[in-house]
DNA sequence: TATTGTTATACTCTATAACTATA
DNA sequence: TATAGTTATAGAGTATAACAATA
């Protein structure tokens, strides 16, 4: 005796669709607003012509000038390999330059150009200026906790 | 006259690698906090043979029976054309079910099969649990307020 | 004409194994 | 033997144009 399962039932068409499940995930309503923040950064650094991992690689080259690509990886949370193209981008555009270590021949020193600095300085500027646009509406206090709870949970690491 | 400059310094090896001028950026801090978050929702939906996006699909389409797939696409705010395969892999696993529409026979009804609310059901317990595990050491109330700052970023969409 | 789902394509980001040259 | 950088490759996520079927 077969009766009409749920699946069989006929459906009403959704109107309105809705996400309550997944918005109790901490982490689904951190994608939604990373896409946002992601969106307007990459439309921030297109005129540089610089995207996010590329901008944050030329910012770490001018802060630390002479780390090796190793140290960029790892400050980056990237794997090596995926750190010599970007690396490849930057010093093809006159941006940085690869230069070998003197005491070991194995690794290059990694320093920004003159050019790379100064692009460096207008990027950091155009980012700050279209952050704090997209920020306007969250308190000082708001965004303070906000970068608090995210410390905390970048700290944390895998946990079993 | 050509004096060496700051490019052609000899460097001391960098020791410790410093981001304090990436650290002043929100996308920043939100992207490593991401890519934690996002890497302990991978492990734990890995067992269900689920990944962050068809596992929010398969959600979606339990919590709201008969979206059109250009609903869903627009609730995951992703294109259509990506959507496709996520559903492609959800049917071919017995997870879901397309049934045509019977007032517009362009548009699928999207249904979940029992299979698939069992699965969807195990997979929320799942993050959930694994959510609270990563979140411990964020008190609610912190918890709270970067939610608060998240939704008000979300809601903000492209600002000029 | 416009819309639904689809195909094809391309670009970006990510992850792993294996290689080279140095140490 | 171990490490720094590299190559090759593959899997995901994302974006756009163009198409067939239907409205």
């Amino acid at each position: 005796m077969k009766t009409p399962g749920p699946d069989s039932q006929a459906l009403e068409p959704v109107t309105k669709v809705s996400d309550a499940t997944m918005r109790e995930f901490f982490g689904y309503r951190m994608k939604r607003a990373f896409n946002v923040v992601q969106a307007d950064l990459a439309r921030t650094l297109k005129p540089f012509e610089l995207r996010m991992l590329t901008c944050t690689a030329l910012v770490l080259i001018v802060e630390n000038p002479g780390l090796r690509q190793a140290q960029l990886a790892d400050a980056m949370d990237m794997e090596r390999p995926n750190l010599v193209v970007l690396v490849d981008e930057l010093e093809r555009r006159g941006l940085i330059r690869r230069d070998r270590m003197p005491n070991d021949r194995r690794a290059y020193a990694l320093v920004a150009t003159a050019e790379g600095r100064e692009l460096c300085a207008r990027a950091v500027a155009a980012v700050k200026a279209h952050e704090a646009a997209l920020l306007r509406g969250v308190s000082p206090d708001l965004r303070a906790a906000a970068e608090d709870a995210l410390n905390k949970i970048e700290r944390r690491r895998p946990p079993g």
